[in-house]
DNA sequence: CTTAAACTCTATAGTAACTATAGAGTCAAG
DNA sequence: CTTGACTCTATAGTTACTATAGAGTTTAAG
């Protein structure tokens, strides 16, 4: 199958497959007479896993390293739950960023109720001068 | 004040500054003899409000909108308010997003006790096959 | 007065994970 | 045989910076 089918298969646009390639996330496809790329069934089981991983926000890098680590026959299989752990742990600090972040919003949002001048705005005022509460300290 | 100096009392990177004011957030500096940039205390409150924006997870071109506001004198600041409302809006949507993702996550780690090879992996099998739980859709 | 350190300048490239475009070639149907 | 759909490569753009090179400026010490 060309790269047009592999992308609708697997929900892909065409760029971002060649772009999987040339960043070694695929394997380098074989060619037909007029340099068309080939693929089969393996390449659909690939890319779904890596739309998968990408779904859970795993980085291209990480991704690579799973690769390597699915195909390294008889490893043992540590790192891979190692990774997945920090990476549970990076997605809760995330989470505990944007929900301080949220709050300090809504306070911020409350300061200024319509049908006021930009010079009285409480929105603006707060951020004129405020620092966020303590609480609030991102990223 | 020249460039360090403004640095160091926002806590801002020197490039950081120049970029800023290459975007448009900050206004073009005056020059010493030498053409050097330099700063007064106006130019110390702005990128203030810049970081603070910053910290709130705004846009540069979000903050530029703001900044273009607050000199608009006598306007009405509803147009600040959309924006907090749909930036916070924004914010919850994510935080949605990454609550299910964690939530998958830690189902995808408990398909693991450690001291299986890879080929035993539940994290790896999981994510060679099975498609995530319907409840996560991310992004 | 000179020289060295510390600072500043511009311009450019790199980051992550793509997306978009230009310009050219390939292929199948009519 | 031509048209349209597809593919190819190479390059630039996105966001918000960070890092670097190579040059000029300023300040303090000797």
């Amino acid at each position: 199958m060309k790269i047009g089918e592999l992308a609708k298969k697997t929900d892909c646009s065409v760029q971002t497959i060649r772009y999987y390639e040339k960043e070694k996330l695929l394997c380098t496809a074989q060619r037909s007479d007029g340099n068309f790329r080939l693929y089969n069934e393996a390449a659909v089981e690939q890319l779904q896993f890596i739309k998968l991983c990408r779904s859970l926000d795993l980085s291209l890098s990480e991704i690579r390293q799973l690769l390597s680590l699915k195909s390294s026959q008889g490893a043992q299989c540590d790192q891979v739950n190692l990774m997945m752990d920090d990476h549970i742990q990076q997605v809760e600090t995330r989470i505990k960023e944007l929900v301080q972040l949220r709050e300090y919003l809504k306070v911020l949002r409350r300061s200024c109720p319509s049908e006021r001048t930009v010079e009285q705005c409480g929105i603006l005022q707060k951020l004129s001068s405020n620092p966020p509460k303590t609480s609030c300290s991102l990223k």
